[in-house]
Formats: structure tokens, C-alpha cells, sequence
DNA sequence: AATAAAATATACCAATTGGTATAAATATTA
DNA sequence: TAATATTTATACCAATTGGTATATTTTATT
């Protein structure tokens, strides 16, 4: 790994959060310098412009939720017991600094679904990617037959996506944890309920 | 209703949808000059600086937001069918002005929660009153025997709430409406399946 | 119609915005 | 180790930011 491959990723990593926190539009090039205790040379000799650091920040912010997800899933077998996997993390956003400032997504889509093209085409993907991971993973506990065969999956995807998002969202704002933990009971309920 | 007090809620009207497009941050004074037609000093004449002509624009959004729902609920005579006005809403905010940039509670809501401590504590203010009154109608539901009783009241109105709030953002972001409609039809299911 | 009060427009302000040019320092390679 | 390429720091830029002071116009009151 170069100098400068090393500099850019330790500029992605200290600014991912502010992004995250702040917004786009709320995030200045000195609080990059900031965050990072780098120069403005340092950044824009890394990053053509302010737009690339947001960009490269949002690919970080989801990959780290991604790796997680991914990672506890890999201590369940079964699709029903990966599946609990999001109801649990979410609970925990407080224990998670990669959540601690919002969900990523959710930061970015309402930010930027009208105002910064580029950044509602990641959040875009990053919705399509994860509805993308559900459904293969119900998929194959259908075709295995830990799973309802006659389950409206998009559906069920849809519900438990807004489920997450939402119930994560109202609890961030308002501060009560009820909202969140009261919407993952339910959603505990549905994936168990996925039981053939 | 003097000119000032005219003027100040043609401000508010003209520039709400702009806080609500663009988010605070993203809102700039001049922004403000060309949704109105005004001068600066109009502005600053009726409003002591920028803070307070967002807190205005959001409570003016919300309030379009509530009114819409209350005179449709006025046009049922059930809860349950009061409680569909929800989904109902949603499910066509491309026709609904005060809808089409996004819901303001979300949109205030990610945007204000690390950032903004004004705007934060009117988004959080927004929830607790939209809880209250799905709390009442369905008391007064379960009450008249209209509903069972044995409804897990604060689980269902996190769920109620979770759901819009989520797939409409989604929704927006994604562009794809399915989301939204399933989510909704669920939604849907669960209020008809209120009934005692 | 004259006066007082309120509302509005203009010009201005310092501070900050995102971004650039260039020089100095540091790594890499021959 | 010398030459070269890369990386970083500094100083600067025009444009925009939120906000103010003041002069002018409009409105309300007597």
C-alpha cells in the first residue's frame, strides 16, 4: 500500500463520520481538516474535490455496516437465525460508532434524494444491494425448507427494511429507545413466524 | 391581519418547501430571497435570522401535513377507517404537494438530530404529538369495543409509524414506488385486522 | 392631509465557502 | 546516493455565507 493510498484511506476514515453526522452540505473542507489534522494541500492533492471525499466516506460508511452484518452472520446457521441478525444490530446502534451517528443511508437519502445526484445513486444502490442480499438469503431458506414456501417475499423485504429504517430513525431524533425496540420485537416476531 | 403579519406568513408559505427540499444546512438566505421575490431587508425585517424562519417553515409543514390527514379522517366515521387515512396518504404523495420533497419529520428529523438542537426538539415534538393522537383514537377504538382489547397499544403505533416513515423514504430515495405500496398493503392488513 | 409607525430596498460587512498555484518536503527508484 | 516522482504545506483567490445599517417607501392613525 503506497503513501498515498495509505493517506486517502486514513482521510476516508476521519471523515466518514462527520459526513455521517453533519451531511453533506453541513460538512465544510474544514472540518476535514479538522477531523483529519491535514492540511488542505494533503486533501485535494488525495481527492479532486469535496464531492469525491463525500462519495468514497458513504462507500465506507455502508461497507463497515455491511462487514458487521455480515460478520454476525456468520456465527448463525440457519436463514431465520441470519435473518435476526438486523433486528439485533439495530438494537444495539448506541454500542456501534459506525451507527452511533445514524444509519448511513438513511443520513444520505434524505439529504441528498433531491439535491446531489450522485449521492442518491449510492444510497440507491446501497438500498438495492441489501434488498438484493435478503432475497437470496430467503430464497435459500425456502428452497431448503426452514421457510414458508408461499411467503410474499418482496413484501416481507420491504417490511422489514422500513421497519428498521424508520423505528432507527424516530429513536435517533426523539432520544426514547421504545420506538426501536418495540418495532424489532415486532420484526423478531415476523422472521420467526418465517418458520415452515 | 396586519401586513407585517401577512408578509411574514408569505415568507413562511414560499420558503417551507425549500427547508423541506434542500435541509437547513443546504438553504442559504438567497435561496430564500429568490422563493419569495423579496429583499433581504423584507426578510430580516420580519424574522430575526435564518433559525427562525426554518422553525417557522417547519411547523408550517407539519401542520399542512396534519390538517390533510384530519379532514380525511373527518370523512370516516370508524377508527379503523380513520387509521387507513395513513397509509391512504402515503400511498400518493406524489399527488400531495406537502409530500412530494418528503415527509418534514424525516427529513428535519435526520438532518437536525446531531446538528441542530432548535429543529430537533420540533421534529421530536412532531412524533410525540403524532403518537398521542394514534394513541387516543385507538383507546377510544378499543374503548367502544371497536378493537380488541388485548392490542399492544405502543407496539403497534411503533410499528405504524416505522413503516411509513421507512418505505416513504425508501421510496423517495429509490424512486421505486414498490416499497412504499408494499408496505403499505401490510400496513393495511394489520389495521383491518384491529378488529375485535 | 399630516404625522407617526412599520415595512422594504440597497449597499455594505467580516467570515467562510470550495478550490488553486506553487513551493517545500518526503518517498521511491535507478 | 542522485534523480525523479509523489506528497504536503502555505498563501492566495473569487464567490458566497449570514447578517447589519441606513435610507426610502408604504401603511396606519389622528
Amino acid at each position: 500500500m503506497s503513501k498515498a493510498a495509505r493517506t486517502k484511506q486514513f482521510i476516508i476514515e476521519k471523515t466518514a463520520p462527520i459526513f455521517n453526522t453533519k451531511g453533506y452540505a453541513g460538512t465544510s473542507i474544514n472540518d476535514l481538516i479538522f477531523a483529519t489534522g491535514l492540511t488542505k494541500g494533503s486533501i485535494y492533492g488525495n481527492f479532486d474535490n469535496k464531492d469525491e471525499v463525500a462519495l468514497a466516506a458513504f462507500d465506507y460508511n455502508f461497507m463497515r455496516v455491511n462487514l458487521y452484518i455480515k460478520s454476525q452472520m456468520e456465527t448463525q446457521s440457519s436463514v431465520i437465525g441470519k435473518l435476526l441478525v438486523y433486528p439485533q444490530t439495530y438494537r444495539n446502534f448506541l454500542q456501534l460508532p459506525f451507527l452511533a451517528a445514524g444509519c448511513p443511508i438513511t443520513n444520505t437519502s434524505t439529504e441528498a434524494d433531491d439535491t446531489h445526484p450522485q449521492l442518491r445513486s449510492k444510497a440507491t444502490a446501497a438500498f438495492s444491494y441489501w434488498r438484493k442480499s435478503l432475497e437470496f438469503l430467503i430464497n435459500k431458506g425456502i428452497s431448503t425448507g426452514e421457510i414458508k414456501a408461499d411467503l410474499p417475499v418482496q413484501e416481507f423485504i420491504s417490511v422489514l427494511t422500513s421497519l428498521i429504517q424508520g423505528s432507527f430513525m424516530q429513536t435517533k431524533v426523539t432520544g426514547n429507545l421504545n420506538a426501536l425496540y418495540e418495532s424489532m420485537d415486532f420484526l423478531e416476531k415476523m422472521i420467526r413466524n418465517l418458520k415452515a
